[in-house]
DNA sequence: TCAAATCATAGAGCTAACTCGAAGTCTAGT
DNA sequence: ACTAGACTTCGAGTTAGCTCTATGATTTGA
């Protein structure tokens, strides 16, 4: 069976090879394989396993919320529900945050379009005739 | 004219009263004006420039990018095309935030559908005839 | 055979963004 | 007059997530 070295795996995934062995001490990859020598072998299964906790991680879990899920997925079906839960919940709050971007989208784009106005005319004077400067 | 204290406005604003003086002492505040004693005085344009670095904080920005947006507007109208830029790539970088968010989304669902029929069939076997474990 | 590259571990160092403790000032109420 | 509470500064401490250095083993090509 094909596997990749430590550095393969951090092109492939566009980590750092320290990254990846932070990770495993952190025990977020307790599945890799290793030669006699202590050399890791990544599986196929082991990329697709890190893609997932890359996953979690964009969704703004700590490197300890990772940790439990990876320990459930050792323990077997005792803990599917868990699992199910912490899915869940990471949707729910990946939902919240596309709410906060679009509020957060909504000023931005409002702060674009003042600067561009009051770039055309020269001076930011252009929005104080009867507001204030950094807060239109 | 009306001004907060800056319990008051860690409680408007939900920040903490040491994440105010920390941001002033990052040099974020520079408009807050101070009574005789030293004592600052939030004006109510000081509470809407700070939802402005809140919202900048949201897009991610770090505190030192903030700090230039708020000397550039200390400068005045020659950093007009500065700031202007600023929020152009805000918006760019919010806009790939979303994109991302969305592939993430889309992964994290799939997990919950996986689960779902997992914990229904009372095992992840269900979904190990050709594949492999965590990966689906 | 030897130098370069890649692997390993242990542990130190770094950065961002807070978070807090110490010590002191000021104001308001009893 | 005195205590409580809110304010100040300065600087130290904390946490997360890397990031790197030192040291050593192993492999590989000239």
């Amino acid at each position: 069976m094909k596997t990749y070295s430590i550095s393969e795996v951090a092109k492939k995934l566009n980590l750092t090879v320290y990254t990846l062995r932070y990770y495993d001490k952190e025990g977020l990859l307790p599945f890799v394989e290793r030669n006699p020598n202590g050399t890791r072998l990544f599986k196929e299964s082991d990329i697709d396993a890190l893609k997932i906790i890359e996953c979690l991680k964009s969704t703004g879990m700590p490197i300890k919320g990772i940790k439990t899920f990876i320990d459930w997925c050792s323990d077997g079906d005792d803990t599917l529900q868990q699992r199910y839960d912490m899915f869940m919940e990471r949707k729910a709050d990946v939902e919240a945050q596309m709410e906060e971007l679009k509020k957060t989208m909504a000023v931005i784009e409002h702060k674009c379009l003042y600067y561009k106005t009051a770039l055309e005319a020269g001076t930011e004077e252009i929005h104080k005739s009867n507001k204030i400067s950094m807060t239109q």
